[in-house]
DNA sequence: TATTTTTTGTTGTATGTGCAACAAAATTGG
DNA sequence: CCAATTTTGTTGCACATACAACAAAAAATA
């Protein structure tokens, strides 16, 4: 079942589409939303981990976060201790876009959910986060520069 | 349950980019491997179908799709009725990537779903597939410039 | 048929994305 | 403690992405 893949990527692609067109009159550019809510969730949290939540690469989270610092959303904090790494936090203004971004998200998860029954959606979610923490072992393993094996593939083509 | 728009971007942007890192080598750029396959599998669609298709910006289509033509992967042909539509067609070289492609993306399927039961396998396609269907309705209200509406929303925060 | 609207394709501009390469701090291992 | 490795962050460059605006053909409507 190949299409699974394709399925996957079509609804990330429209909702990501969909939700960048929406952030823009909140002076969010591409992507940045899902920063922001990360950082308003996880206060402190540092961009080499931020990145790696998000599944994104670390150079790319790097300009974003500086972009939403530059705007005024988020702010970093250096470490009393560890003098290489750089806290995020949301500012006010962050703060106050969240519950914006949250809502959003929100009514895309309803959307993409009619007629499910709470069971179907129940179940989606354990399927999903099984997906998630198989396919995550791979990500981290070929962003490392490792080659993947092709050779346990059911091969069905 | 928000989680699932989050593990469905997590999954869909880790395995997108196992996938460029992977075709760099066969000459294909970022993201050119979704129009490829798609022309391959549909010879003689227009960009404008495919680029609904894939849920991506016309304009991205199409740079994409020219993109691929000058490297010698695809094909434009002018239709003999319709003077304004160029429809697309895989050259061999671009024919002789496809299986890679397909190889590639059933790996990535099946390293997805290790661990999942055949009736698991079914379940998550259907349900992807009627998310997509959901998904789809509204991407296209929004990019026709519409605005949605957030009054349907369940309001789970 | 003539006019309007839709479809399909292109280009300009701005910005996101990611690899390579670098640097400095922290950690690990001898 | 010192050297090697890992972690964390940055910048240069190349290229993808998408909105706005335009153009021309086709389709719809009057």
């Amino acid at each position: 079942m190949n299409e699974i893949l394709r399925e996957l990527g079509m609804i990330a692609r429209a909702l990501d589409s969909i939700s960048n067109i929406e952030f823009k009159e909140y002076d969010l550019t591409k992507g940045q939303y899902l920063y922001l809510v990360r950082v308003c969730e996880n206060p402190g949290i540092i961009q080499e981990k931020l990145a790696e939540m998000i599944k994104v690469d670390r150079t790319t989270a790097a300009r974003a976060l500086k972009k939403l610092e530059i705007n005024g959303f988020i702010e970093k904090k250096n470490d009393q201790k560890n003098k290489k790494i750089k806290k995020l936090f949301p500012t006010e203004k962050g703060l106050n876009v969240y519950p914006i971004i949250r809502r959003e998200n929100d009514y895309s998860s309803t959307v993409a959910l009619v007629g499910f029954s709470e069971t179907e959606e129940e179940t989606i979610c354990n399927l999903l986060r099984r997906m998630r923490e198989n396919v995550e072992k791979d990500w981290d393993f070929v962003k490392k520069g490792n080659k993947r094996n092709y050779l346990l593939c059911k091969g069905e083509t």
